[in-house]
DNA sequence: TTCGCCCTTAGAACAGTGTTCACCATTTGC
DNA sequence: GCAAATGGTGAACACTGTTCTAAGGGCGAA
């Protein structure tokens, strides 16, 4: 990570730039944007497990101790990545008629912000979005659950079920990947078809429904997967609604 | 923990027992059982981010470095504490007519289970059910699944949607829990007016569903909640069972 | 009973971790 | 030009998981 603009100090300036008066900030501020940037930058590379503010540090070519006068520690650095999963996106206005299809948009573009940094699913779960930052998105969820029509009490534990799953999903998803990982097995096909081969071994007699489910469980097409699980909850979400009286 | 057949140290034996031969073993022998025991002590007294080998050894009042003979890593030893929550249950045998009923109680029994040990959810997350000893549970609760009719893609999905859904739940109430600790917020009852006062506070216009549901949403009653979200699961599930055709 | 082996435990060490503190340099305001 | 404030530094503290060497005890063989 090369950090533009910024000079190497083992290279000095040459004298004539040294006589222009303040061509450029020597030295990139830090900032509590540019350390959650950094953050970001070893959690992809490193994972969770590795992801130490040192290595911020590091990234950024900084001491540790810098961190801390913008960031009181490493939970609230971590909680400010939470918050970033969400930047630049918003919930549409409620279509009362299309409110499933628009859970369903939230889910997908939930488990796809997820998946685009390693083990993030695992920080989004130790997180809750009662932020002030967060609290408008919970609002717009929340709207779309009763402009469908469901009662209150299901409609408040709708946007929690909702959620749970994506994370919890995109949490197994991510944890595959890291048992992949260490199991330094070249691809997917290869780890799943080890998996069956496990499977395969069991015996029939005592395991008749993990043999015949075995590969539907372990399935190529995690989003399939995905998408039927949000159809079983808003199904079941849906038989809460009451028939509207007609006037 | 006061070792009941561990003698102290400090204490000399009398005579008459010196001559006595091997009374009994003087140290109670290390096992893996033991440690597994100590660190659910450490568990439920420190919580998650305090449990360490040191913790655990200490607790058995031993070296680090014992622990090693018997559990190859931290990793293992959650693991096996993992496998220790399905000890002492099974499923019961499939019952067509009453299926529902059936993965009711499984979940009912799974909470109660997590919330016997603190942050216990934490760790269940962090695991899955794929190991010798609990693949046959996994083959009993899709047993379940199928006799009550789900189709099979239903059914592979079912279990992991319930367990998910049961960890997560847990998962939640325990950080609220752990919220609460750090809060020094004496009682369940002033955390939650608190939490509502704070909704209170927000501005009606902008969060009239929020300020709507808050009631809901941090309800007294955690059991209530989780009933309902496993009545949802179900409800979304039975949806796929196709009637069964008259011969 | 004595010897020798092997498994178990102890203690120190290594490479990390989050966090805090006294210090120092540079930039800013007067 | 000088003082003050800002913000980064490096060392330190109290931890962490894991590994290594060395010492200990219990057991079977002679």
């Amino acid at each position: 990570m090369s950090e533009p603009g910024q000079a190497d100090p083992a290279v000095p300036s040459p004298p004539w730039e040294r006589s222009r008066k303040r061509v450029a900030p020597v030295r990139v501020p830090l900032t509590r944007e540019r350390i959650i940037d950094a953050a970001y930058t070893v959690l992809d590379r490193e994972g969770y497990e590795r992801l130490s503010m040192r290595q911020v540090a590091g990234e950024l070519g900084v001491a540790v101790s810098a961190l801390y006068a913008h960031v009181s520690s490493k939970d609230e650095l971590l909680e400010h990545m939470y918050t970033r999963l969400f930047d630049g996106h918003s919930l549409p206005d409620p279509d009362p008629e299309h409110w499933q299809e628009q859970i369903k948009d939230f889910a997908r573009e939930g488990r796809a912000r997820l998946l685009r940094h390693r083990d993030m699913a695992r920080i989004s779960m130790a997180h809750v979005p009662f932020t002030p930052e967060l609290l408008p998105h919970v609002e717009r969820l929340l709207a779309i659950f009763r402009a469908g029509g469901l009662p209150d009490a299901v409609a408040a534990a709708a946007g929690d079920m909702m959620s749970t799953f994506m994370e919890g999903f995109t949490f197994e998803e991510s944890m595959w990947e890291e048992r992949r990982r260490n199991t330094e097995a070249a691809s997917w096909k290869e780890m799943r078809s080890t998996i069956k081969g496990y499977f395969d071994t069991l015996p029939p007699e005592r395991f008749p429904n993990l043999i015949a489910l075995s590969g539907m469980i372990f399935d190529d097409d995690n989003d399939a997967r995905f998408e039927l699980g949000i159809e079983i909850i808003l199904r079941g979400l849906a038989s809460y609604i009451e028939p509207r009286t007609q006037p």
